[in-house]
DNA sequence: GTCTATATCCCGATAGAC
DNA sequence: GTCTATCGGGATATAGAC
């Protein structure tokens, strides 16, 4: 199955010298973006998003050190739209824990409507996140918009702060990857269920906030 | 932990034709389990699996189809390591509470000092545990010891119970897998405030569980 | 029934030509 | 910047020795 396919992308009337891409570097970032989404991180190839795209599997190199590279690029895309999952059902004029409840929601639903986007950030590892600074400070403002919004509850005790909202991004993280391991499409109603659940843990983590002290 | 070591593999004298392996389908599990532990499941190949134990790239599919199958038992066997370090440190004579947050604790400590195993249980999908019976068989087991011990909440209100136990599993769940996806060896004092904030996390999610009542 | 030998195909990566 | 050519490695399938 699958012939070379030498089919060409280029159809400029001239003398079809198809040299040159008009701009590989983002034609691959495209690609790679709906490659993934339609076989996964682990199955995406270098060598098919070249094909695809009708150049040589040496021409991505010019423009990534490598495969990796290139994945970080689509990770940084992929942390733009999830921030906006984050963010879009959580309006500033609700209440901080309507918000946070919000949040888990969308990040879950985030994780099971785009399960390959959602992978290429959380299974690259936060080291590249180091490595990286544009994917670090995509992650970072995620974990911002979270901590800003905890910190509306407990005004004086940061650290307090600092707990629940890693405990909040725990449980919706949590969430997320129990549903996204399962492979294939989930079921719209499962989504739905787990994104509700993410919700309301969130808010029963609010409610018995005061466990997550030191002390206990 | 349990060194079956599979030893041999052909150490007779004679003219040193070693047809047929001592028992080679446990060697490859053994084998497996160490080079995964070594690479993570990721770069963990058959090829040199074979390489190392000695044998051609073609005996192992005498005794698995392919390379998921031989994960699959992998994952067995990762499971019962994972029971294990769920109770171990959860004694039948302590409260609930304390048991669970016990539970969530040894979640973590387990994923993070043994991720290429943990990774092996989650990366492959729930999916093939339902393939798999005894896949199937081990996971429940460990979701089943969960729901055994908060039933000892919520002795009537079993639909409570079941969003408790969810809740507890994706916090865990999630505590471990932010922790993992970290590439190298986490930081032991990182593993300890995970486990530690799990337990009180955990601890905290029982504390407002009336939250997540439908209700909500 | 178990393993060797072999062969095909795909992938990541590099060197050098244009 | 892109192509051609090529290397090393891995997954998989099949034929045949024992």
């Amino acid at each position: 199955m699958s012939r070379p396919r030498r089919a060409v992308t280029r159809v400029s009337g001239k003398h079809a010298k198809p040299y040159h891409h008009g701009d590989l570097k983002a034609a691959l970032i495209d690609g790679a973006v709906e490659l993934i989404s339609e076989r996964g991180v682990r199955r995406f190839s270098l060598a098919e998003l070249s094909r695809r795209l009708g150049v040589t599997v040496a021409a991505p190199y010019r423009h990534f050190d490598n495969r990796d590279e290139l994945l970080a690029a689509v990770a940084v895309r992929a942390l733009e739209a999830f921030w906006e999952a984050l963010t879009i059902e959580a309006p500033e004029t609700d209440a901080p824990e309507q918000r946070l409840g919000a949040m888990a929601a969308g990040y879950v639903r985030f994780a099971a409507e785009q399960p390959a986007l959602f992978g290429v950030v959380f299974s690259l590892g936060l080291d590249k996140k180091k490595r990286y600074p544009e994917l670090r400070d995509a992650y970072e403002k995620v974990e911002g918009t979270l901590q800003a919004c905890v910190a509306e509850f407990c005004h004086s005790d940061t650290e307090a702060a600092e707990a629940l909202s890693h405990a909040i991004e725990a449980t919706a993280h949590g969430y997320a990857a129990l549903l996204t391991d399962q492979p294939g499409p989930p079921d719209p109603a499962d989504i739905d269920r787990a994104a509700q659940q993410a919700a309301r843990t969130t808010r029963a983590l609010i409610e018995g906030r005061t466990a997550l002290r030191l002390s206990a």
